[in-house]
DNA sequence: AATATGACCAAGA
DNA sequence: CTCTTGGCCATAT
């Protein structure tokens, strides 16, 4: 992160992200707010992005830590937006980004303005929470960030 | 320092 | 179904 590396703050933050995203099964996607929601921070699905973004540059890396996720050990490609839709972030990216995860298996498909799409309801990787069903939630306590990240690098 | 943007989301209208 | 509104906060200007 271009900002001084001394932030560990700001540095938990991606790291925590990007362990999220590694465990996103092959062949299957799931959304930005999910993984916000799995390092609990639900209200943020914007700054996982902003996580991505920077993911795209491999090199430039001067500090050691930013060496440790990459573009190529992180599958961004299984990151969507909530409604199935691969954003497009650059004039040919979304196509890139499709042909990536039909290489991985996953269906893409046309939506109405030629956005791509892939169908959520089979691709995506949503474990065992769906708020709108049983309305509850796991961790009703006072816990926030930090028992969030033990249960992202719990997983792994 | 102050304002604008963005690989987003959920809820209203 | 589409469009608007409010919220988030790290980066960019």
């Amino acid at each position: 992160m271009p900002r001084g590396e001394r932030s560990e703050e700001a540095w938990l933050w991606y790291t925590v992200v990007y362990e999220a995203i590694q465990e996103i099964p092959y062949g299957k996607v799931t959304s930005y707010g999910h993984i916000a929601r799995l390092v609990g921070k639900p209200e943020r699905p914007r700054q996982v992005g902003v996580c991505l973004k920077h993911l795209a540059a491999p090199s430039t890396d001067r500090t050691k830590k930013s060496a440790t996720y990459n573009s190529s050990n992180v599958p961004w490609q299984r990151v969507i937006n909530a409604r199935g839709g691969i954003p497009p972030r650059g004039p040919h990216g979304a196509s890139r980004h499709a042909a990536v995860l039909r290489a991985e298996g996953v269906e893409v498909s046309e939506g109405s303005m030629g956005e791509l799409t892939v169908d959520l309801s089979k691709y995506g990787w949503f474990p065992e929470m769906l708020p709108s069903e049983t309305g509850q939630v796991e961790s009703s306590d006072g816990e926030d960030e930090e028992a969030a990240e033990d249960e992202a690098a719990y997983h792994a």
